[in-house]
DNA sequence: GATGAATGAGTGTTCATTCAT
DNA sequence: TATGAATGAACACTCATTCAT
């Protein structure tokens, strides 16, 4: 969309030990699943093996862990949006983004989860800039204007696709024809293709 | 829909006394801001001005509270989904239901987000089954057979709805336009009305 | 020394309860043997023989119980102060609280010990202004004008009587004879009655 | 004073390699803020810009630090008090003394502070033979007897210069005030020179 | 000489819960 | 109806210490 594509992908510069990856993938399943308030660094350590106090040799606090998950998580949306930003128009823009996003929705549902459900992580995020910023690039894309309806079905597309892919209702569909038909509500929401 | 109307309304017949009320209350909303696991029952005692003995002479435990917290809310749900299954037709049951859903999620915010994000939440009522039968009416109202479409469209409606009435997008509609746009937007996604 | 003595007596009103007492003369004792910093909350505890909670139930932090233990013990100082507000010249306040404070001193080597050696007290107090007010009070009356040689007077009898009853060197004398000594000593270094 | 002066000036003797006297030097200023058991081994090493393990390199325990910091900075007393026992008459002892220890305390407030006041150091010190026997030496000189009056005395002068030259009143008194008065306040106190 | 990684035991503090009054 | 007082278990976090490299 603009000539220049994103040249600083701050988050997937972001280097961890292999100790430290392992503590994030076991932070990030037990967020999912009980929440970050809901899970201690007890439970954290646990399922990695080590002791609390190796957890803090890699981590200075629980919210530096949550963090780190959202981050490493996140690093994928950086790319999306960095290469959506650099289509040719904005419609294609918006479709390059909605389809790597879905794509991004359905194949990290625990993040998803965890990001748009707990309180905690939200509101850890919107003072973290690096991410409130990506945020706010992502919405750019899809905000044409300001108007109401351009809000609200942003905010549908956004709080659709999320909540959607974690719904109980679609856990025995296959990832294949969720993303199918995440994509073709998502067309008939938004007009993506006329 | 069907010929016989629900004749057994639980939840609203559950009946609380004003110190219960205020009680719940208060959870809710700490719920909505904190989370289940994030709210303690001093932060629930402390914002009813009484003594944490107080809540436990109304209510024998936390997970109590949760319920109770769901059940009135849900209240209206089930009110809702009754007259949706009245309705002569299946086309004019689901837009009645999506009609009532959406006037409820905007009006109930707080409760949306408590229900639709908290972990402990959705545990708690996934076993409670006045609560989960009530889920499951709702549902059968909307999905027509069982086909992946269908099931991505609802997962979408309810994710959907859910999810847009919290978005910090939308903070700074009015309850109204919110209203308005959601049905729209609705409307195109599952062609309620041809 | 001023015509109106002093009516507001802060500290010797704080109201505290038995289990409360309890609490403030264990710590006072083993913040006297250990330090601030040196003495846990269980140790706390433990000497009352009651649990951690039980002392968290009490008071709402360490530093809570720190500045009680203080604010306790120094009432006595607050009285001493007034009495020697109260007297006819500034030679005769002097005398005044020396022989008070000389008392306190011998009275509680507790608390002197605790006091005046401990950095975490010290600082505690130093930001707590019922204290920090009532030893300004007290320097008043001893400082003469802001002198050199009066401010070292004051610093010594301050630190030289806090640190001579505290001192391993008189610990098998009896208080009688410590006080008329600590007296005498005092008399020549500020010669009071001249 | 005695016709042997002091042979073996065993603390003078202990050597350091750079590294240890850089660990001494903040350990030294960390006890004297924070009390030593205000301080921990993570405060050292951060003050000196290497990591605890280095620390660990270089002494063995904890104590070992707080000991090794005494020995260093009492160094100077031991010369102190070996000139002073080398003196010709008792009287001339004392007074050599009194005015090497005003001298050592006014140059070396931080050691005293933490010296005199810390409850760790204090323990550690009067089971410490090199330390104890020093302490031991120096208050030879000045006791006369072991009457009451000669034990309050140094009793008094020990804490009182100790507690004098870091009470807060002095802080913004130039040294060679604060000497000089403390000398005329002692010779006043202990009649060094009638 | 120094480090990175780890540990068990402890820190201050809060949790949901109980119970006599 | 409510409270004051207490508890055991858990919380996030720090401690002094160890050890292979």
């Amino acid at each position: 969309m603009t000539g220049a594509p994103a040249t600083t992908l701050r988050l997937s510069e972001i280097k961890r030990s292999p100790a430290q990856l392992r503590t994030l993938n076991a932070a990030l399943a037990l967020f999912a699943e009980h929440g970050v308030s809901g899970t201690s660094l007890q439970m954290i350590a646990d399922a990695t093996g080590v002791t609390k106090a190796a957890i803090y040799y890699q981590f200075n606090t629980k919210d530096e862990i949550v963090l780190a998950v959202a981050e490493k998580e996140m690093a994928a949306l950086e790319q999306a949006v960095g290469r959506a930003e650099a289509a040719s128009s904005r419609a294609e823009a918006r479709a390059t983004l909605l389809r790597e996003v879905v794509d991004m929705a359905v194949d990290r549902r625990a993040l998803v989860r965890a990001l748009q459900n707990d309180p905690v992580m939200v509101r850890l995020l919107a003072t973290h800039t690096p991410i409130a910023d990506l945020t706010q690039r992502a919405y750019a894309l899809i905000l044409d204007d300001g108007q109401p309806q351009s809000k609200v079905s942003a905010a549908l597309m956004a709080g659709a696709i999320g909540a959607a892919v974690v719904h109980p209702m679609v856990d025995d569909l296959d990832d294949e024809t969720l993303r199918r038909e995440l994509l073709a509500a998502a067309g008939r929401l938004f007009a993506v293709e006329p």
